[in-house]
DNA sequence: GTCGGGCGATTTTTT
DNA sequence: ATCGCCCGAC
């Protein structure tokens, strides 16, 4: 344990040592906030005899939560140990299974978890019973405005005060009905996990004291990410001992948008008048000119506290910035500086970070046509493809019977002849009858003049149901599944599909066999419900173990990890910042902290990249301007490579930065691994002298360098646009502006 | 009444 | 790529 210590810097040591009390730690990125956390926890059960169950971290995601377990097991060396460490939502939840009863509401603990594609269907469905057209009220925007109403709230009993416009109006309207049914349906949604834990907390003194007695040490990671609500929860939580230590960084809060508040920080103060604060000044992960290229975009922000970050790492590199005339040009970039970085870093060392999930797409493609190994994180997530989707729906309804939005997905997957008529014949005696779904299914569909096909088919699904359902008990979720996807047919009619599209389902199935087969061993947790859970909290299938290759993910995800080498992409006006975000001031100012999170993930090499052109979902090609975010970096912190060219880092880049590339240009590393290379359309004057060429390089004596985004007419009338880095686009006749050409390395 | 094909609109970020 | 919507086939 004194080695433990030694590790540490004196602010550090001081928020390690001193265990009891409320601790806020307000520091920059990389200064070793989440290394005082997990100092913290081997410190209390090394140093302080604590037992590991009485301590409770929280971090923001699944991934920061492996991370943080990891860490502490290999600090406190081979011993089994195991403080509670997970997500908010993941701790929630476990509280929930086991005292929702106490909340004094219909709920019990097989209650189902409803992902943003549930809530939308249960939107539309309140949506249809109140009479509002979708086309008026998308789901989406109505599902967006609930969320965020929810996490203002203090609590589910407290009612929003009336809002004064018509649309405010509609919104509370759904949200009354919205929060009545998925009682009803004994579900909740992902705000309802927290809300409803902290109703327990306010309603069952038996429940807190349990917890609060089971707790006895609290720390919480990335706390400028957390709204109202998990505020609350903490604050239960803390009791009356009030040990509590949180950590932050206000220029790294960028959930915002989904409820996360600044304000938690002064609550806390307020709350916790005698917490002692704590600044880390210190920066161990990155280099002087990350450091301080990050900093000069984030200090753009003018809603800022701002505070001081230093390092004693080298100088290191400038940050490298490749600009390039299409995403696609983009992508082979980054792949040829990855194979040229191969001497010097691993796969895993290597990081490619993007704003959007569908950028992901162009660089998995290249990356696999080149046999570099890489892992997604998030994106496509594998419990919410379709047919995963569907079975676990089955698995849903037959746990939880209430589940009705489950049962309808399912009720016709595959096709069995209960079509929308049906259905809705059903619908409607069960609001008259004040009964569930399934109860008029099961016993009351006499006199609904269906059809014989539909009330045959009806009978077989309800056959279907009481049979699986009574065999489900005695089950494992691996053997639970096998079973629906035999016995409901899905699998039979995904084998008649025969295409290759219905052979990537099977296979996903299997797959889910694999994963549920897996989480039992592992946990040595058989149950259902325990599986369902895990489903909907975690994104990824176990894919994410490190090691496994150049990981490739949002900006988002990769808050509070580090990476040797960072690919930044996409930097773009409408990407990054994205176009969503360009409303208002707060929104810009969060999309620059994200850039900041991003920039400071690095420790040695940062690389930015922005594309002039690149094509969405299947549409026209787009040309836009640099991000801001790049035109903030002040230039001698940037190396602008030449097109074409990659980045070797094994010269001297500091002496003499124009030199600091490879002469191997991407074209030669293309050919030399038979990939054809994308070309750029060439147009241009005709006559005499060498035409202008789109996506050339160029140098302007007064906007810099820059590159030809559209040329129109010819000869002396040529008029080019340039896309400057410095400056944005211009438009320049050819034969006044004085260019030159950069060079010509394609 | 049900089902499947074709068509158009639509996707920020995450638990 | 995927979902909702519309239309024609069964
Ligand atoms: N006292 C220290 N001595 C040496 N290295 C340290 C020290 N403190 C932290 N580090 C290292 O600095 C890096 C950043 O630490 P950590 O991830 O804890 O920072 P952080 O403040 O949580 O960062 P961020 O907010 O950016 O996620 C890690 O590699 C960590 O091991």
């Amino acid at each position: 344990m004194i080695s433990l210590l030694k590790d540490l810097n004196p602010a550090q040591r001081e928020a390690v040592v001193n265990t009891e009390g409320p601790f806020l730690i307000l520091a920059g990125a990389g200064s070793g906030k989440t290394r005082v956390i997990t100092y913290r926890i081997a410190y209390l059960i090394d140093a302080c005899g604590v037992k590991p169950e009485q301590i409770v971290a929280i971090t923001f995601t699944n991934k920061a939560a492996d991370e943080m377990k990891s860490r502490v097991q290999r600090l406190l060396g081979k011993r089994n140990v195991n403080p509670w460490i997970s997500t908010f939502h993941s701790l929630c939840v476990h509280i929930l299974r086991s005292r929702i009863g106490e909340l004094g509401l219909t709920y019990n603990r097989n209650f189902a978890i409803y992902d943003e594609q549930d809530q939308l269907r249960l939107v539309k469905e309140c949506l249809r019973e109140l009479n509002l057209d979708e086309k008026l009220f998308s789901p989406r925007s109505i599902l967006s405005r609930i969320s965020r109403l929810k996490n203002s709230l203090a609590s589910l009993e407290e009612l929003p005060s009336p809002a004064d416009d018509y649309r405010s109006q509609v919104v509370e309207q759904v949200f009354q009905l919205y929060q009545r049914r998925l009682l009803e349906l004994n579900a909740l949604d992902f705000d309802d996990l927290i809300l409803r834990a902290v109703e327990l907390f306010n309603r069952s003194a038996s429940a807190r004291e349990h917890y609060q007695e089971l707790y006895r040490y609290c720390l919480v990671d990335e706390f400028q990410d957390t709204n109202r609500p998990q505020y609350l929860l903490i604050r239960h939580l803390a009791g009356k001992r009030k040990n509590l230590c949180v950590v932050g960084d206000e220029d790294q809060s960028i959930y915002r948008w989904r409820g996360a508040d600044l304000g938690n920080i002064l609550d806390f103060q307020k709350d916790f008048p005698r917490a002692t604060l704590i600044k880390l000044e210190q920066n161990y992960r990155s280099t002087q000119n990350i450091l301080k290229a990050a900093g000069a975009v984030v200090k753009h922000n003018i809603h800022r506290i701002g505070k001081t970050l230093w390092t004693e790492n080298l100088a290191g590199e400038k940050v490298l910035f490749y600009q390039s005339l299409d995403s696609i040009e983009e992508a082979s970039f980054v792949l040829a500086q990855i194979v040229s970085l191969g001497s010097l870093y691993k796969t895993h060392q290597i990081a490619l970070l993007y704003r959007t999930n569908a950028q992901s797409r162009l660089f998995e493609e290249v990356l696999a046509r080149q046999g570099i190994p890489y892992i997604i994180v998030g994106g496509m997530r594998f419990y919410e493809r379709k047919e995963v989707k569907d079975i676990l729906a089955y698995l849903s309804f037959l746990i939880n019977p209430r589940d009705e939005i489950s049962l309808k997905r399912i009720i016709n997957v595959p096709p069995r002849g209960i079509g929308e008529k049906t259905i809705g014949k059903l619908e409607e005696r069960a609001a008259q009858e004040k009964l569930s779904l399934w109860e008029v299914i099961a016993k009351r569909r006499e006199g609904l003049s269906l059809t014989t096909k539909g009330e045959t088919a009806l009978e077989r699904f309800v056959k279907l149901i009481k049979d699986l359902r009574q065999k489900a008990a005695a089950l494992s979720a691996s053997s639970l599944i096998k079973l629906v996807m035999d016995a409901s047919g899905y699998l039979t009619y995904l084998k008649g599909e025969g295409d290759e599209r219905a052979a990537d389902r099977i296979e996903n199935l299997m797959e889910l066999i694999n994963s549920a087969r897996e989480y039992e061993e592992a946990t040595g947790e058989g149950s259902v419900t325990s599986f369902l859970s895990r489903t909907s909290l975690t994104s990824d299938e176990d894919s994410y173990q490190e090691g496994r290759g150049v990981v490739l993910m949002t900006l988002h995800c990769a808050k509070g990890l580090e990476f040797p080498v960072v690919f930044l992409v996409g930097l773009e006006e409408g990407l990054f910042p994205h176009i969503r975000s360009m409303g208002s001031e707060e929104e810009l100012e969060e999309e620059r902290r994200l850039c900041y999170v991003g920039m400071t993930r690095a420790a040695q090499l940062l690389f930015l990249s922005y594309a002039i052109r690149r094509s969405a979902y299947g549409g026209r090609p787009r040309t836009s301007e640099p991000s801001r975010f790049l035109t903030e970096i002040p230039p001698e912190l940037l190396n602008i490579l030449e097109r074409g060219k990659v980045f070797n880092p094994q010269k001297e880049p500091s002496v003499q930065p124009t030199e600091a590339y490879s002469s191997e240009s991407i074209k030669e590393f293309f050919a030399r691994h038979n990939i054809p290379f994308p070309t750029s359309s060439g147009e241009g004057a005709p006559n005499g002298k060498r035409p202008y060429r789109l996506g050339e390089e160029v140098y302007h004596p007064k906007f810099g360098k820059g590159v030809i985004i559209d040329i129109e007419g010819e000869g002396e009338e040529t008029k080019l646009t340039v896309s400057f880095l410095r400056v944005g686009r211009k438009k320049l006749i050819a034969r006044y502006a004085q260019l030159k050409k950069v060079n010509d390395s394609f």
